[in-house]
DNA sequence: TTTTGAGTTGTTCGA
DNA sequence: GTCGAACAACTCAAA
């Protein structure tokens, strides 16, 4: 039996290229222990939407890690416990696997590095899935940023990674012997049959990351600026859940895009933006490392005691369902149960509708988010959530509240996203599509809408609401 | 230490 | 329809 493999523990970095832990453990030149372990806790495990996308990636990594010969063991419970009695049982002395920052795997961290350093174990975590190493990223104060584009300049003083690492060509692979459990039985597929939305809509696992990529990036990206902002105009690279489980690194990404900015002048300025765009995943990421309570308290401190209501059963019912009366709010939220995703924009309209008009805590809003979004991550999650409410970083100005019916006649101006999401209006003519209340009798019979019947009247008045707001805040 | 300028994504109103 | 101003005050970052 071959003896002293090193464990490489898979984390949210299931790929083979650009992976620097895969690579310290190919350098180890001992046979590769592969371990997956999978850890549900308490507070912020995965929600359906993203055990979904683990277990296809999860069975991708798998397909391409017995392509080169190697066996990927599944393990469930506590890397605390599993990880120590693994590498007694097969005589191991060495560990790696590249760093999750969220709040919890980091308090893990330390108490491994502890743990094991007691049993002359080495432990070996590399940078996870980010550019630059939360705490690197410093103003002149040696103070965190606070403020995003000052953050932004200083990426790019530094300058961003971009170098590469190539698939390993084989592995040295071992053997286990020992208990795990089959895939099966992690039984992270939830029962439920909209999962089969998600099917239709998305391929996770490495291969497809790539391909988007590539598709992406040689398509012109999609004239990116300019049509970021409309729902219905597919301009958004779409990367965010596989760079969530580190399917693809934003390294490989910042490569592709600065090759071809260099390469066509005309696409710099696009090739730009998106980096920018990645920068914020990057900002959300040092922000949480920072302030680990931010996944549940606000930033600002002030906010604790903001009267946000916590439960208004029949508010939040209708706004998951998308049951608002209000078009361009029930289209997001019907995109968002559909397919696990959410164009940004409409992500930003719905919670601002959310904590603002219906000044229902964020929370609720990030935990429904969480569960449902094929690219929940904890960092950027609660960042937004945060902005949006007003209570965060780069806090909005109270009086930001976002209009549902003008960010529709604005960025859905032809319907043609709200008619894909609530076909029951789709007779309604562009004028009324956006506020279905506002049509005359005649025009709502033609088009075959009997509001309150096939498509709910609005649940709220959105002026009074409006103006309730702007006094809960300025009273802050 | 003090000062200065700036801060992702908006809306409404009135000229 | 288009445009600019007003909508607070505060914090952050750098000079």
């Amino acid at each position: 039996m071959i003896k002293n493999p090193i464990i490489y523990c898979l984390k949210n970095d299931l790929r083979l290229l650009d992976n620097s832990a895969l690579q310290f453990a190919i350098e180890a030149d001992k046979p590769i222990f592969f371990v997956y372990i999978y850890e549900s806790s308490e507070d912020w495990s995965p929600g359906a939407a993203s055990r979904w996308w683990l277990h296809q990636s999860l069975l991708s990594i798998k397909t391409d890690l017995e392509d080169l010969n190697a066996k990927l063991y599944f393990f469930s419970g506590s890397a605390i416990e599993i990880l120590p009695k693994l590498a007694a049982e097969v005589q191991c002395d060495q560990i790696v696997y590249s760093r999750v920052y969220e709040p919890e795997a980091l308090n893990q961290d330390r108490k491994l590095l502890g743990l094991l350093n007691d049993r002359n174990i080495d432990l070996k975590i590399s940078q996870g899935n980010v550019l630059f190493r939360p705490g690197s990223i410093l103003n002149k104060q040696d103070n965190v940023y606070k403020v995003f584009t000052p953050f932004y300049k200083a990426c790019h003083k530094k300058g961003f990674p971009s170098q590469l690492i190539e698939k390993p060509k084989s592995l040295l692979t071992f053997n286990y012997k020992g208990d795990s459990i089959s895939f099966e039985d992690l039984n992270l597929v939830p029962k439920k049959s909209w999962i089969k939305g998600l099917k239709a809509q998305w391929k996770p696992g490495e291969k497809n990351a790539n391909k988007l990529l590539k598709k992406y990036t040689t398509a012109g990206l999609f004239q990116y600026s300019e049509k970021r902002d409309f729902p219905n105009l597919d301009s958004t690279s779409h990367m965010s859940p596989y760079l969530h489980f580190g399917e693809i690194s934003p390294q490989r990404i910042i490569y592709y895009l600065t090759k071809i900015g260099n390469e066509k002048p005309t696409l710099e300025l696009e090739s730009e933006n998106i980096i920018r765009q990645l920068v914020w995943r990057e900002f959300a990421c040092h922000i949480l490392v920072s302030y680990p309570f931010t996944t549940d308290k606000p930033f600002q401190d002030k906010f604790t005691k903001f009267p946000w209501k916590r439960s208004d059963k029949k508010l939040i019912a209708a706004w998951q369902q998308g049951k608002t009366g209000y078009p361009l709010i029930d289209a997001g939220m019907r995109e968002l149960w559909a397919t696990g995703y959410m164009h940004n924009r409409v992500r930003m309209v719905v919670a601002s509708f959310l904590t603002k008009n219906g000044l229902i805590h964020w929370k609720q809003g990030a935990l429904w988010f969480w569960d449902t979004l094929v690219d929940a991550d904890l960092a950027q999650n609660s960042m937004n959530w945060q902005w949006v409410a007003g209570c965060g970083v780069d806090a909005a100005p109270y009086f930001r509240i976002f209009n549902p019916v003008t960010q529709s006649k604005k960025f859905d101006a032809e319907g043609m996203y709200i008619r894909r999401w609530c076909p029951e209006l789709n007779e309604l003519p562009n004028k009324y599509i956006h506020a279905p209340w506002e049509a005359p009798k005649h025009i709502l019979e033609a088009a075959c809408v009997n509001l309150g019947h096939d498509y709910p009247d609005p649940i709220l008045d959105l002026k009074a609401t409006r103006e309730r707001a702007l006094m809960v805040y300025q009273s802050m």
